[in-house]
DNA sequence: TTATTTAAGATAGTAATACTATTATATAAT
DNA sequence: ATTATATAATAGTATTACTATCTTAAATAA
């Protein structure tokens, strides 16, 4: 079986839909293989521009600035995410294999065709990882959280604070738990490839490692 | 009582010691108040400049790049949480009592002279807070790394790892913890003020909130 | 005291970036 | 056939992250 899922990501975003045409599609496409080639910082729009053979000028007709960009992938990553846990957790009724479903989505890449029309799953996993800190970690994130960029990050985190509150009705911090095992998963995955003084792995892949570290700690919190 | 303390900050992070001048003593320190203020990204070496009636010139003496200043002040933070660390742990027996200490360190601000001189703690506070994680989440992380420059924050997880395998000798992830609790502290007291949906914050202060859901955590995790 | 070293200040300049504005052209809808 | 709309092409601005050079002031050594 073989599915493509669309998400309406919020209009405040963009200045014209990507969705609504092929440079759109293209631009984010590519904006993803670049971000995540060189990084955000190195990340420009004339780069980007150049990538597509257009120009500048057209890039910015979709979208404010290069922020707006990330922003734009990210949100389509949390909607991603979202709807992978409520799809993957249809059915189960066992809670503790619901928690158990989301730590490995959280720590593992996301899986999807690898056509020419697709975003590249592994290029967003490691952008995700490296790169989705800076869309909050900005000095306006107040102006910017005005226009509910941050729901779909938000919508995630509830969804996974229920399952954590219908596993344990009794534990105080289930959004921040939430939070925190996101988070964790980012910067574990970071770590252990980059700065793994900083982690306990070992010979076993990272993805692995972080899954292993975070279900350890996830249930001892809620058991 | 009151003491001042020196760190001797690794060499490869500046090309000229600030630590050896005026200009360069002013600049670190104002340096930690525009960060404050404009956050990492509006913050350039020509305002720095501005702000110490000097030139770029002169700053470019001291660090290659905006990144190093930002460096060199988290090198001071890590050095500095260290020695608090172990200041406060000096003496005591409880293995709980200190890893309620070192909570409470991650989760308030710093204590310390607001002399002229001085580092303005609340704002340090602050910038380990939001821009921390810029030091590491940049692509050419593995050329950074091996000028050990990240050897403070390094040392600081061993410590607290240490303190954690005390604790508990049979639990398996000392290190990963350890980083845990002190990314979990930045990024849980920057939810709770900008994104608290993120959260479970209620009336009570962000930092003692943080303090509460972390301290709760870790006891979970190693009793 | 004089000579030498050293750091800072003043000034200038370059390449890259994040935009904005304008016009011409191609395409699609009416 | 006309109109609306999007894109491409081009140009331009302000800001930034640097680099280079030259002068001046101060500290140090002979």
């Amino acid at each position: 079986m073989n599915f493509q899922v669309k998400f309406d990501i919020n209009e405040r975003i963009y200045l014209r839909n990507p969705e609504n045409s092929e440079v759109g599609k293209l631009m984010v496409k590519k904006s993803i293989d670049l971000i995540y080639q060189l990084g955000f910082e190195q990340f420009t729009i004339k780069k980007l521009a150049t990538e597509i053979n257009s120009t500048e000028a057209t890039v910015y007709r979709y979208f404010e600035n290069k922020h707006s960009i990330l922003l734009y992938i990210l949100n389509w990553y949390w909607c991603y995410m979202e709807f992978l846990v409520a799809y993957k957790l249809e059915n189960i009724t066992d809670k503790k294999e619901s928690l158990r479903i989301i730590v490995h989505l959280l720590t593992h890449e996301l899986a999807g065709s690898e056509s020419h029309f697709d975003y590249n799953k592994k290029y967003l996993n490691q952008i995700v990882i490296s790169e989705s800190s800076k869309t909050y970690l900005v000095k306006d994130i107040t102006e910017i959280n005005k226009n509910e960029v941050f729901k779909p990050y938000k919508d995630l985190c509830t969804r996974i604070a229920k399952v954590i509150s219908e596993y344990n009705p009794n534990y105080k911090y289930p959004r921040s738990l939430s939070t925190t095992i996101i988070e964790t998963s980012h910067h574990q995955q970071f770590f252990s490839v980059n700065l793994p003084k900083l982690t306990d792995v070992n010979s076993i892949k990272n993805s692995e490692f972080t899954n292993q570290f975070i279900e350890d700690f996830l249930f001892k919190i809620v058991d």
